[in-house]
DNA sequence: ATACTAATTGATATATAATATCATTAAGAT
DNA sequence: ATCTTAATGATATTATATATCAATTAGTAT
């Protein structure tokens, strides 16, 4: 199946890249409908599937949450605030052969692995409240 | 607020035991129907919440997929079949201070991390076609 | 340039997972 | 036995994402 080259395609790999702070589907189609007002959300959701398996952005499946678009740079993983459920960027050192420390999975095939981290970011510590409503 | 004991609420935490292979929700309704029928869906979902409070159970939330429910026991994290979708234990020894490997975050306060696995398991490997209709 | 064919789109319906609402019931204390 | 309020059952609602399908359009062949 040949990938053919849209505006709406275009449109969305570059609102990923633009927002660049792991805009989930419905920011970034917040974005698009800026500058192209009669795009579905449809397609934004199908480009963003199609981008990701052509390796343009990365998807984040996040645990208990909507899923996330990243630019893909650098090596990185993630940390959600418990309280507030942002997600934030986490530079990580390189795990030396993390499946060596795994047993008892004879037969797999290892393809990768996410780590998420949790913990409570600097502003809900400091406010110490609830603050759902500043997600990201 | 004081937990109060209910039948509802054994007949779950019985499930989640009883079952122990990461059961979603809708599983353990399943399986509790069988002996009180007359239960309702949101009370289920309800108890699973409930119980994680409590720690009497491990809520997992899945990447992509529904929460699932364990009777916790050993450390263990998971393995997500990237076919079939099924997810497996991993035992996993100690990482010894997998926090330490972390630069650039600065005032959180860690409380955790899960970490998920992606593979392709034994049978997919086999068959080598979709199972998704297998899923656990 | 024109025609072809299949990928893509837009609009909508559907699926799935989970929470919210609210009147009623019942657990545990007095 | 009575009281208080946590918990339940039924249902509606929210959120996220995919499926469907006719219409459109990108890229190729003529």
């Amino acid at each position: 199946m040949m990938k053919r080259k849209t505006i709406q395609r275009s449109l969305v790999l570059d609102a990923v890249n633009k927002l660049h702070n792991h805009a989930t589907a419905d920011e970034i189609y917040d974005a698009v409908i800026i500058e192209h007002p009669n795009i579905s959300k449809a397609t934004v959701y199908r480009n963003l599937n199609t981008l990701s398996e052509m390796g343009e952005i990365r998807k984040l499946e996040i645990p208990g949450g909507a899923d996330r678009y990243d630019h893909c740079t650098h090596n990185h993983c993630h940390i959600k605030c418990d309280k507030c459920g942002r997600l934030f960027d986490v530079d990580i050192d390189y795990i030396s052969g993390l499946e060596n420390n795994i047993r008892d999975t004879r037969g797999f095939d290892f393809t990768g692995y996410d780590i998420i981290f949790r913990g409570t970011c600097p502003d809900c510590k400091k406010h110490s409240m609830s603050q759902k409503e500043k997600d990201v």
